[in-house]
RNA sequence: GGCCCGGUGGCGGAAUGGUAGACGCAGCGGAUUCAAAAUCCGCCGCUGGUAACAGUGUGCGAGUUCAAGUCUCGCCCGGGCCACCA
């Protein structure tokens, strides 16, 4: 019988299936795990073979859990509300849901053929009005909810109303937009609408009048991590700042306690460090300013006040309300003139000129709190509104931005640090936070660290601010203008938003005539008919962004069918949280941050146990593409020129498909039929040894359909088997690196297990024996044991397929047909090659599933051997390389040394002076 | 500009501070075969040498160590993320 791993494959997909093999119960005597994968968005173009590379990691460590005697909880689902669909069905007015649920079909059945042990018995579909239920009400719950500070968690906005209606703001301490104070009578003569505005100020899901990242093509505006260079994450469309009414999330609240959190994380340090970023905690300074000859003043925010004396101007964001109260009559036009070129730039060419520095001067001075000098006050759009307070002291001596813009408009630049190798600060800033303090009256000869903690003193003393947290963590904006996603649970009452009860929930996608905004501007939904309750009342145009429905479904896979609850009390203490994540690094900043902020609401609540949702993360390495290219004559479109000849002339790279080129040569037949255009072409030719051909040239890329260097797993999976498809990806290399997909090597791997296979086998018999192995035989299994199970805790996936590999050619070489060697064999292999796995278990008789095999335990008394290798002289030291038992004395290595017959040879006629045994293996020996 | 990761043969990549290049691909030589495919055996960093062998070698330059691809410092190069966050 020859290796047939297409009937393989077939048999045990279905024998799985069948018999729910990989059905997981909620209840077991036996420790749990949970393994999680990111569940995919499911695009049309289907998986690549760069998609199951994380996939199967997940699962080999699964499997390898479940032989470890572990209850396994590995599910899969699909996150499938998105814009990809949502754009498809404005070209051709197919319905999202159609187009989405075909997309999944094809995605299980590509998943199905790669042999994964997920349990689909608890899948998760975002776009099910069964799961987004629980969306929906976790967003109600967001909007019945503050944070409070002095707890450090959120609570219910009832508490808050009672303290304003008993204290006012007074004792509250409560994360929010701004900061308000009023008095509890104030508080009640207030009307219900003025009310309703305050406590949207407090609120965790709350509308509010926010700058967005508008983008016109998509119609929608976007989150700030889905904006990348002044473009749309999705399809690379402009964005523009807008001011738009929009639903938001207080995240910022979260801010301490997701950055803390961390270090308790089993992440990579680079993953925990971009979160770190993200976050961007920063300590400072906020301080007044009073405006001369005004009785008010604002506040700026800054990290150093050590360099107070150093401030020669005071700079306003654009945006900022302070602008238009200090501005005189006499600058008023140019700085209206201003604010109206910084509204017309986009938000992409606000970028890409961050060297020019620009801005305009009110006419308005501040008070220097400390030498009482008069400050010019000028706006700049290099200060941010949205961060601190928007509005800064400008210290151009030690701040390269300030220095940059004191320089383009001619401002004074007062030196007040002088560092080690200070250079002219007319000429360049000193911008590093170490060095002494000078021209700074009282806080001369100070080092920068001093003075920032006796400023942070004087300031809080002479009442002009306090120390102060700021965090670059900004709110989410939660809306978005677009159809496929989740209808917020939101009516309006006379204006005032209104949420749903969980009795009402889910509120369902109603369906539209078209996926475009209305002619008067609103999102898709103003299309959909009787959007409304029974009373009248219209419900919320906007739905939800992408992030909402992937922010908790790791938690509803624990209890998938709970009609009552996103997930019950007994299922999530008996799941937890996931143990494993595996997935790629680039959510770091999105989904990452979103989840573990909506884990710990839901923890505050109390609905969770733990509040943090991922203890362990592996974050695999993207595959990429490796496209090859041929080169089009400018001027003949006819014409193409090979790689080598390609300088001589003006011409076009064209990307080809991958699949007619091979070792980079161009199969030309396969060229002219692959397109129309290509049928009557010609051929410059370069020589190749005594070949004339047409050589391509080639990259790395991103693997995409429009680069033609797409390689498909299911053919893979067709031509080699879905066994050798999981062991190559995970030959390819270290899992985490980003590499190209390269089908060569592939075959080394298919050889394998057909190695594997033949050592069952004698031509078409079975050829097992019962016999006891030999110690030679036994040292081969226990060696791969011992460094696959050492692996598998570093998911050093590609050496333990080395391991395999070595393993099967000794054994094939000692002709090794014993069952007591091959059985634990082929249960370490298991989660490897699970489909050739299963089958050589059945062929050494066993009828359960080799899932359900206890791990083979490695026998250290197999690995050793107490020979000597070779001994090597050196600098008048002997260094004698051993193979010893690891765990053997000081004397007992000496007298090995001593007795063996080498080492005497070596040392006849010299006298030894010391003997050095150094960690491991080496001994050296110092001669006279 | 800031932070993170990496740099080892023709290629993908191995190496708890301890024989650098495991394992695989490609290449070369041989066996088998009428022949090919498949399979098996051997060679395979560079330089010199028929060879044994010698020298040299992990981006560059220093340092720590009996011993450095690995640790420390300073550079160079490549990739990724963030980017006017005061």
């Amino acid at each position: 019988m020859s290796y047939n791993f297409q009937e393989i494959d077939k048999k045990w997909q279905k024998f799985w299936a069948e018999n729910q093999t990989f059905k997981t119960e909620d209840h077991s005597s036996r420790p749990k795990y949970y393994v999680l994968d990111m569940f995919p968005y499911p695009s049309g173009a289907g998986l690549h073979v760069g998609h199951p590379l994380g996939y199967i990691a997940s699962d080999i460590y699964a499997r390898f859990k479940r032989n470890n005697g572990f209850n396994v909880l590995h599910p899969m689902g699909y996150d499938a509300f998105g814009l990809p669909a949502e754009q498809y069905a404005i070209q051709t007015g197919t319905h999202p849901a159609v187009t989405t649920e075909e997309n999944l079909k094809r995605y299980r059945e590509q998943l199905d053929k790669i042999g994964f042990s997920f349990d689909w018995s608890r899948e998760v579909k975002t776009c099910d009005p069964a799961y987004y239920k629980w969306t929906q009400w976790a967003f109600t719950q967001m909007f019945e909810h503050y944070y409070d500070v002095a707890m450090d968690k959120a609570q219910p906005i009832s508490n808050l109303i009672e303290s304003f209606e008993k204290n006012g703001t007074n004792s509250v301490k409560a994360w929010s937009s701004q900061e308000l104070s009023f008095s509890k009578d104030e508080w009640k003569a207030f009307s219900e609408d003025r009310r309703e505005e305050i406590l949207q100020n407090y609120r965790i899901a709350y509308l509010d009048e926010v700058p967005v990242n508008w983008c016109p093509a998509l119609g929608t505006v976007l989150a700030n991590d889905e904006v990348k260079d002044g473009l749309s994450e999705r399809g690379g469309h402009p964005v523009e700042q807008k001011v738009m009414k929009q639903w938001c999330l207080r995240v910022s609240a979260y801010a301490q306690r997701l950055l803390d959190r961390l270090e308790t994380l089993d992440w990579s340090e680079s993953m925990k460090e971009v979160q770190r970023n993200w976050i961007g905690r920063s300590v400072g300074a906020q301080m007044n300013f009073l405006v001369s000859g005004k009785d008010f003043g604002f506040d700026i925010f800054t990290t150093r006040p050590d360099t107070i004396y150093g401030v020669t101007f005071m700079v306003l964001a654009p945006e900022s309300d302070y602008v238009f109260q200090v501005t005189t009559k006499e600058q008023k036009a140019a700085v209206e003139n201003y604010l109206e070129d910084c509204k017309k730039k986009s938000q992409r060419e606000r970028m890409m000129d961050t060297k020019t520095m620009t801005g305009v001067f009110t006419g308005g001075f501040c008070v220097h709190p400390f030498t009482g000098k008069e400050i010019p006050i000028w706006v700049g759009d290099y200060v941010l509104g949205g961060y601190g307070t928007g509005a800064i002291m400008a210290v151009p001596a030690h701040d390269s931005r300030d220095h940059a813009f004191a320089k383009n408009f001619d401002l004074p630049i007062i030196p007040v640090i002088e560092g080690e190798g200070t250079a002219n600060v007319q000429d360049e800033s000193y911008d590093a936070k170490n060095g002494i303090c000078i021209n700074s009256d009282i806080i001369n000869g100070l080092t920068v660290k001093e003075a920032i903690a006796k400023m942070n003193d004087e300031v809080e003393k002479r009442g002009l601010g306090s120390k102060k947290i700021n965090y670059r963590l900004r709110d989410a904006i939660f809306s978005r203008q677009r159809y496929w996603g989740e209808p917020f649970p939101v009516y309006y009452k006379e204006g005032k938003p209104q949420m749903l009860e969980l009795s009402k929930l889910p509120l369902e996608l109603p369906e539209v005539d078209a996926y475009l905004p209305t002619e008067e501007g609103e999102p898709p939904l103003g299309r959909a008919k009787n959007w409304q309750t029974k009373e009248g009342h219209p419900y919320e145009l906007s739905t939800m962004p992408g992030f909402a429905g992937s922010s908790a479904y790791f938690l509803r896979y624990m209890d998938p069918h709970n009609e009552d609850q996103l997930v019950s009390i007994e299922a999530n203490s008996y799941w937890k949280n996931v143990d494993l994540y595996v997935g790629g690094p680039e959510h770091a900043t999105g989904h990452l941050i979103y989840s573990r902020f909506w884990n710990k609401f839901l923890y505050d609540l109390g609905v969770i146990c733990e509040d943090e949702p991922f203890k362990k993360m592996v974050n695999q390495g993207m595959i990429q593409g490796r496209s090859n290219f041929v080169y089009r004559l400018k001027n003949d479109q006819k014409k193409f020129v090979s790689l080598g000849l390609k300088d001589n002339y003006e011409t076009q790279e064209i990307h080809v498909d991958v699949n007619i080129v091979s070792n980079d040569i161009l199969d030309i037949e396969a060229f002219k039929s692959w397109r129309p255009e290509f049928k009557d072409v010609e051929f410059v030719l370069e020589k190749e040894g005594d070949l004339e051909v047409y050589k391509c040239g080639w990259a790395i890329e991103k693997m995409s359909k429009s680069k033609y260097n797409v390689v498909n797993p299911d053919i893979i999976a067709e031509k080699y088997g879905s066994d050798t498809l999981r062991l190559y990806e995970m030959f390819l290399g270290p899992l985490e690196q980003s590499k190209p997909w390269n089908t060569n090597g592939i075959e080394g791997v298919y050889r394998f297990l057909v190695k594997l296979w033949n050592l069952f086998h004698e031509g078409d018999s079975l050829q097992l024996s019962d016999e006891s192995a030999k110690p030679e035989e036994l040292k081969v299994l226990h060696t791969c044991l011992k460094k696959v199970s050492e692996d598998m805790e570093n998911f050093a996936f590609n050496t333990s397929v080395s391991a395999f590999m070595i393993a099967v050619n000794e054994l094939s070489k000692l002709k090794c047909n014993k069952a007591e060697v091959l059985g634990p064999l082929v249960i370490a292999l298991s989660p490897f090659a699970p489909h050739t796995a299963e089958e050589l278990w059945s062929l050494l008789g066993n009828s359960d599933s080799v899932s359900k095999a206890p791990w083979p335990q490695t026998e250290e008394k197999y690995l050793i051997e107490s020979t000597f290798t070779y001994p090597i002289s050196f600098n008048g030291k002997m260094r004698f390389l051993l193979d010893l038992p690891i765990d053997l004395g000081k004397e007992e290595i000496e007298k090995a040394v001593l007795e063996n017959e080498d080492s005497q040879k070596w040392l006849e006629g010299k006298t030894i002076k010391k003997i050095i045994i150094v960690p491991k293996k080496i001994v050296n020996i110092v001669v006279g």
